[in-house]
DNA sequence: TCCTGCCGTGTAATCGTTTCCATGAAGGGA
DNA sequence: TCCCTTCATGGAAACGATTACACGGCAGGA
């Protein structure tokens, strides 16, 4: 492929003056402008971004470790963060870790051996070394959705504490006393943290925690199913289910659906993370909406403040409830 | 950062030892070798991939370009891709062209002046001047589900008429002789042939094919709704919709319970294109399953192929009927 | 007319690797 | 002892861009 050597010689002028056309600097005459344009389009040339970023330190390209794009939270994260990087003239490249730190980690070395100019990583449970020593070393990282305990990096995350008291209250609300949670591992953040609201908005609404009505999860749909078995194979089984994130929801969807059972009529269900099919289920899912799009957006400018070097405050963002039919009537309903 | 230089400054060796080491070279001393691995976890070296890419001309990078990652078609093929390419040791950058040609051709264009060393295409219907030219310069280039008329480029894709002609006959069988089709945009290769495996389909089952029971969505949610309220707003209304993708099922799914019918009772409903909660919604919607995840991993296969230089023959992937509940009872039923 | 300063342009160093080629040491056969 | 081979190693030239610096020409003021 032509490089900007033959562009040079094409039209008559230095390499320099090529590059200074590229690079749209202003000390250029009409004249050799016309010509390197010329040229550039005659030999179809296209500059070599690895040469480029070599010289000027600089790729243009952001790294983006995710669990799993097959989750639509991910996808929906992954889209945003996507399309504000494209707006501010860069690439995205993402792994998928699927909550695996030695593949997290593949990916973490692969993109700073890339040379990404900034890192957004959903964390797994572990702190693994190499985040710990990319941390130490002052690489512009930024936390996503989850945050690592000890670890002074920014973080961009939802906090659903409110949204989970909200529906709380509206179980409350519509009779419903023996709420069950099938919790994420106490090993992720966003797991304790959607457990610590569980609690707290129970205790709020002066409900009882009973021990077996709080199991914990993988987030995977599976573990979902398992649970909710459990859940109603106890002797007094929960009035209502309510899901740590979607997949689990899923998971216990279909166990309630195994056994017969009407929702709401047998057993409520409830999620924590909304995803477009719950509304199209029958009956619609009453979720907690997170606003995935925002904070793969948000989490982007983040970044790119670091990036620049201008410091940056941790960004919370609310997550919000969205009540359909799934636990009862209550006459309002959203999409 | 520290490069090169300073491990080998470091391990009392030239740089062209270190750069041996570092690539496995057979010609290097134990001694050397171990002074030299000292040297780089001492220094917590990690070579530049942007400087030894220059170099070597091989970036190591596979770039896809699809419609959109929140389709969760679109999703299992990039998630298959990205798989089979860490395997293979390359990563991805993925680019969402949302159907528009000029954004295609801005990932095109970046990908290519990133030097991926091959470049995986699910093609807009416009041939952009962009791509015939890099067609043309015989880039190492490969169509994924899609195809482009008139333009010599491997493609890996599935062929649905196998399926379609299943799933007319099971339809046939149920006893349902009116049956519309929501056909995608005449412009995609994908469009085109699901209509013609319909036209042929219903042909073959002795059916007729009538005027006002085909009509041209854009694979689009909102498009489907509105056909399907046509469909159904007819004087003689089908028996069932057959929605071209699985976002225009959607629609005609939401057009459908809006209008408080029943499935399949009311009107039944089929989907070419399966998507995973499609087992969840009640009752649960007969699709045409592609196999999204081997058409990733075949298709970076292929393109692999072809940047070694090998000669490549096209794949085309047999699609496969899933039959649920939602065109009526038979009995026999999948998941 | 001469000096000063600006402006457009070119030369060459540089970024961090890989890799070709030369070199010198060591070992083995005659 | 001498020569030939083998092998580990180092020096230096690429790869394709950016950019600091220098230089020559021209305009305007003295």
């Amino acid at each position: 492929m032509a490089g900007i050597k033959e562009v040079a010689a094409h039209a008559g002028v230095s390499v320099a003056t090529v590059s200074r056309v590229l690079n749209g600097s202003p000390r250029v005459s009409e004249d050799a402008r016309a010509k390197v344009r010329a040229a550039v389009e005659a030999l179809r040339y296209r500059p070599n971004a690895v040469a480029r970023s070599l010289r000027t330190e600089a790729t243009h390209t952001l790294g983006l470790v995710i669990g799993d794009i097959l989750n639509p939270f991910f996808a929906e994260l992954a889209r945003a963060v996507e399309d504000e990087a494209r707006e501010a003239g860069y690439t995205v490249v993402i792994g998928n870790a699927d909550e695996r730190p030695e593949r997290q980690d593949h990916y973490v070395r692969t993109l700073l051996e890339q040379r990404v100019d900034g890192l957004l990583i959903c964390p797994t449970a572990e702190v693994t070394p190499l985040v710990r020593d990319c941390v130490a070393a002052g690489g512009p990282l930024v936390f996503l959705d989850r945050t690592l305990p000890g670890l002074q990096v920014p973080s961009v995350r939802v906090d659903g504490t409110g949204a989970v008291r909200e529906l709380i209250q509206h179980l409350h609300g519509l009779g419903h006393r023996r709420i069950a949670f099938i919790s994420g591992p106490d090993l992720l953040s966003t797991g304790r943290e959607r457990t610590r609201a569980y609690v707290h908005a129970m205790r709020a609404a002066g409900l009882e925690i009973r021990e077996e009505y709080v199991e914990a999860g993988d987030f995977q749909a599976a573990s979902g199913q398992a649970i909710a078995a459990r859940f109603l194979d106890l002797p007094e089984p929960p009035e209502v289910i309510f899901a740590g994130d979607n997949l689990m929801a899923l998971g216990a969807l279909d166990e309630i659906r195994a056994r017969g059972m009407r929702i709401p009529g047998d057993v409520a269900l409830a999620s924590f993370d909304d995803v477009a099919w719950f509304v199209h289920v029958d009956p619609p899912i009453t979720a907690i909406a997170q606003p995935a799009g925002e904070l793969g957006r948000r989490a982007v400018r983040t970044l790119l403040e670091r990036v620049a070097g201008r410091p940056v405050k941790p960004v919370v963002l609310p997550a919000r409830l969205m009540i359909r039919r799934s636990c009862g009537e209550t006459g309002r309903t959203q999409r």
